[in-house]
This record gives structure tokens, C-alpha cells and sequence, in this order.
DNA sequence: AAGTACTTTATAATTATTCTAAACTACTTG
DNA sequence: CAAGTAGTTTAGAATAATTATAAAGTACTT
């Protein structure tokens, strides 16, 4: 059985209306067990290689952004030239392969910040960002 | 007395010929007391306007990156669509105000990681980077 | 069935950055 | 110093990710 009728019911819920490229997108994103990274390039090359599908790259990125909005997916505060989004949407850190590209999740337990210190005056803090930066030896 | 000769010396020491645009980069840069961070367009800007001097983008551009290669400067990892450069060479971290784009330094000693997480079999750690996004109250 | 608001799309625009190749300049060497 | 050369600057073109535009298409309401 395929989860199109959940999707549907989810993008409707979300006020999201349920369109073929919004489906087919979840299914790319959503149907897989294990959660994973990805650019709108990565996307886009996943969308037309496994479903032999062709959505127009503005309405991938618009969906994103939708999804993103949503809570459904999160950006990954990387300093590179692309952006990068995750599956998984619970708080956690990552390492990064500069090398490759290549992220990968820490578990939120595993790593923590001991002395986190007061926030400028006025300011007060929304997240931290952890990226631990590894490359292969 | 001018820093003009330090500058030169420096950068001769470096292998970087001291052209007129990077002592003036230099001056720019270097002899204020404080440290501070700043994209490519921030430093054209200055040159500009507080020295009247008009150097090439594309030397510019050329410039921070030598000096990044020579460990005068240091590339901020934060996630936004341009490239934030800091003077100060440290190793720390960064309060970043997503409102104003503006970047903070937290000492080192004041934000510690606790349990760091064994990177990836293979892969070893080279840095870490950590932004404490903030937003004024 | 018709109307409306939302969505998709191709394409153009934007923006940061890098590339190119010609002109220029700092340094070395005779 | 004069000449050679290797490094540097520069304007402008190219690249690449992302966003904007506006016309055509679709989902939902009535
Ligand atoms: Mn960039
Ligand atoms: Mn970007
Ligand atoms: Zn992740
Ligand atoms: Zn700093």
C-alpha cells in the first residue's frame, strides 16, 4: 500500500494542497526508513532518475521552502555554495566531510555544549549550530 | 608612524609581494585595535569610502583569499549567501543575529563541548564550528 | 459548472563568486 | 641600472545557486 492517501491527508492538514509534483516529492523525501540530506540538486536528480518524473526546479524549490516552513524538513546551517536540507527533523548535530560533502547526523546526547554563555544584552538565543568538521585520513 | 613598513615586511616574509592594494588592505584590516568581521562587499565599501582608493573586486577577492591561505584571516562557517571573513585568528565561536547579520565572538573558554562524539571510523576531526543563533527580545 | 485562489512552469533576473587574459609592477640578476 | 620574469591587478565575462515573473494549469468551494 502506498502512503499517497497519508501525504494527502498531511499536505491538506498543512493547507498544502495535495498536487502530483507535491506527492511525488513526498514520496521521495518521506517513504524511505532512514532519514538523509540532501541539496535541491540532489532532489531534483532523484526526482527524474528513481521516478522518471519531471518536476520544473522552481516548483522543487518552492516545495522545499513549503515543506521547510512546515516543519517538515530542515535546513542545514552549511557554509558552502549550496543549501542543505534534512529529513530529519529533530534537533541534532552534525559532522561534515568537507572532502565529499558529505553530512552526517550526531545524536543530540552525544554531544553538548557546557557553559553556554549569556547572549548580548537584548538578544536572546533561538539555536545553536554545531558542526563538527571531519575529513578522511 | 605608519604600520607601512610592518605591513611590507610581513607580507614579504609571506611570499606576497607588498603591492599598493594590499597595504591598503592591510590598513584596512590590521590596524585597528580591535578585531572584527566582514564580507567582501563590507571590505569594498571601506576602501572606498574611508580611503578613497578604489581597488578591483576581483583583487580584492584575491587578497582576503591570500591572506585566508596565509592565516591572517579567517573564514566564519555560517550559512548565508555570502562569505563573512574575521581578523581575529583565534580559535573561537560566534553569537550570530540572523536579523541583522551580525556576527559576535564568544572567548573560548566561555563555550566548552562535553562527550565530543568519535567522528565516523576512518575520519578524523579537524574543527569545529559552533554559531549560537540569536535574535533581539 | 463556474469561480477563485493556489500552484506549476519556463524563463528571466539576481547575486556572490570565480575565471580569463591582457596590462602592469615588483623583484632578481647581469 | 637595464632587462627579464614571475607575480599581480584589472575589467569584464562566465558560472552557479537561488529567486522573481507572469502566464497557463489545477484543486477546491459554492
Ligand atoms: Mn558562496
Ligand atoms: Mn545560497
Ligand atoms: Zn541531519
Ligand atoms: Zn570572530
Amino acid at each position: 500500500m502506498s502512503n499517497l492517501n497519508i501525504y494527502t491527508e498531511k499536505l491538506r492538514e498543512s493547507g498544502l494542497r495535495p498536487t502530483r509534483q507535491r506527492l511525488k516529492i513526498c514520496e521521495v523525501l518521506f517513504s524511505t526508513k532512514e532519514t538523509f540530506h540532501f541539496t535541491i540538486n540532489d532532489l531534483n536528480k532523484i526526482i527524474e532518475e528513481k521516478l522518471g518524473e519531471k518536476i520544473s526546479l522552481a516548483t522543487v524549490y518552492n516545495t522545499v521552502h513549503a515543506f521547510k516552513k512546515k516543519g517538515y524538513l530542515k535546513e542545514i546551517a552549511i557554509a558552502t555554495d549550496k543549501s542543505y536540507f534534512d529529513t530529519n527533523t529533530s534537533t541534532h548535530s552534525h559532522f561534515f566531510d568537507i572532502k565529499n560533502s558529505e553530512l552526517i547526523d550526531i545524536d543530540i546526547n552525544q554531544v553538548d555544549l557546557k557553559n553556554i554563555p549569556n547572549p548580548p544584552a537584548g538578544k536572546k538565543i533561538k539555536n545553536i549550530d554545531i558542526i563538527i568538521n571531519v575529513e578522511s585520513e
